[in-house]
DNA sequence: TTGAAAGCGCTACCAC
DNA sequence: GTGGTAGCGCTTTCAA
């Protein structure tokens, strides 16, 4: 552990010049730069972190709340705190773990301790509690999701609403008439924030594209129940005369939809068309892919440490929601692949 | 953002005081830590984080490399990650989160800048890059699983062999003379270092208690195969005249092994005992819910923590594999719940 | 039982 | 383009 003052000692300069050398600060002349940058990695020097805390103002540590609950889906959890860290280290950043233990208090614990310099809030509910928390924080947070009350926050998430409408122009385009959504479990919808913007989304564009839409949110069950609900509402939904499926659901969710319509015998896009929407996992490995119209953690949580980087400098963002536009992707589950459209 | 110093005027005396009465570290008078506490509250005063890292000589930050690795089961890691940071928080340790991304890399960088007292290792494979990286880090590190090549590193894990054991116990214990396990897939035994632990666990009970062991490894295929190859498995595993099954494998697997055996009218246990080991999920909500010798992530992760802790003060651990005890968990699969053994 | 003061290793201001 | 140095807010001797 090498300490600054070593550094210029073995380049020859002063410890001042070492620092804006690294930091870029200032200009230096290419040669001192060079004999710098040799005495540093020589001596494997790195700046101690907490006194560069102490003496700049930066910590160059986000905070990230992530409450990592028993009863949330762990894959898509796992896939945005690992992109939220992956953005940050772009930026030089370290993120911090805040756990469900202490959601609000560990908020108000590093922010007052001067541990990071924002937090960012994931797993975002409709009636969030770090929602107040953020607001009397004293320092940049941003939300990777909407809480219902977001006045005055900064708030990134996609547009599940124009998810779901790019779903429906999809299946309209394609001439479907009648078209079913089958979303998560009426829970879901309490819990989290997006499955009434999709469902918002779905009904609201089918009505301006003079569709008939319907609904159904099935209880998936335990695991050991094969997706009968969910097999039960497709059966539902077809009975209805609806020839496009719309889901946003759990994969597993899926795989039984598509067990059902095998079991009775409707391929698809043939006899059904199906799109998946605003879902984390791959569509494009099922049986046939699936259509979908992602929602990507690394999309939301790029554009939330950008908003965060700009927090911590001059040109601070307006507070907002910061929507992400969706994007189509077609593996052949709406128009046969090689089939005119 | 209240500093020592305006505590210290509020409760009319030196900050030392105040810093001595905060660590506790010297016999303070009742009263005046009456004041002080008072002042600290009303101030809500909070000691600089990065103050602290550099005057004294702890960080309060354990770095925890996890890699999140798009293939690994995350309801399991995310647990293990999860109890890591409660272990932490309990002795007033923060979790900074390594990601994959910079795995070595960041384990070097954290040390040599100061940022963490130590490092927490999760998710070990048996030739793990981070064993070399953690033998020459110049702060301290623990490793939940064991790498192949653990030499002078501190481990924690389950007793992966004495679990099976304890399963095949059970087994012979309930008079069965023929048993079969049922594991990850082959690719698992590369990746991870358990899955041989248990086979051979197993296998070394078996012979030593007389009975016949069988092994498969059948690759579970997607998502959407509906276990066809774990359910080819068991059948081959029956028609060895296994009676009993020990699991060690996925939930996914663990339901399809569960679908294969009603598909075949067999009765668990009448017919067929099943043990699950060394599982993180819940084998009590299946059908029928089945005995169990548990990972517990908090467990491993309480004692890892702990172990960090002696690391950093005078008590040093020696180096070598802290093994933590299975435990049996009875649910009926073996023995009738209302049956004599 | 308490206080004064010397750093901890940097950053950034002020000089040159 | 470079150097000197005053803090940043604590912890921890050393003194009393």
């Amino acid at each position: 552990m090498a300490k600054i003052h070593e550094v210029a000692k073995a380049a020859g300069v002063s410890i001042s010049t070492v620092s804006y050398a690294l930091s870029g600060k200032r200009t230096i002349s290419a040669e001192t730069r060079q004999r710098i940058e040799r005495a540093v990695r020589e001596l494997d020097y790195r700046p101690n972190a907490g006194a560069r805390m102490l003496a700049g103002r930066r910590t160059n540590i986000f905070a990230l709340t992530e409450p990592f609950r028993a009863d949330t889906y762990a894959p898509a959890h796992m896939a945005f705190v690992l992109a939220t860290s992956i953005a940050a280290r772009r930026h030089d950043y370290d993120v911090l773990l805040l756990t469900e233990e202490e959601a609000s208090a560990g908020m108000r614990r590093v922010a007052t301790s001067g541990l990071c310099d924002a937090v960012l809030v994931l797993d975002v509910a409709p009636d969030d509690e770090r929602v107040g928390v953020a607001r009397q924080l004293g320092i940049p947070s941003v939300f990777v999701g909407v809480p219902d009350d977001h006045d005055g926050l900064v708030c990134v998430d996609l547009d599940f609403e124009a998810a779901a409408g790019l779903a429906v122009d999809r299946l309209a385009d394609a001439g479907h008439r009648s078209i079913g959504l089958l979303g998560h479990p009426p829970s879901a919808y309490l819990r989290s924030n997006f499955p009434p913007r999709i469902r918002a989304g779905f009904e609201r564009r089918a009505r301006e594209r003079g569709l008939d839409p319907a609904v159904e949110l099935p209880e998936p069950g335990g695991n050991g129940s094969r997706g009968v609900a969910v097999r039960a509402a497709v059966g539902a939904l077809l009975d209805r005369g609806v020839t496009a499926l719309v889901l946003h659901c759990d994969d597993a969710a899926h795989h039984a939809v598509l067990d059902e319509l095998a079991a009775r015998g409707l391929g698809i896009p043939a006899d059904v068309a199906v799109i998946s929407v605003g879902s984390t996992f791959d569509t494009t490995a099922m049986h046939p892919p699936l259509d979908v119209v992602p929602l990507v953690p690394q999309a939301s949580c790029d554009r939330a440490v950008d908003l965060a980087m700009q927090m911590l400098s001059e040109s601070a963002p307006a507070a907002g929601v910061y929507l992400i536009a969706p994007e189509y992707r077609d593996h052949g589950s709406v128009v046969q692949p090689d089939a005119p459209r």
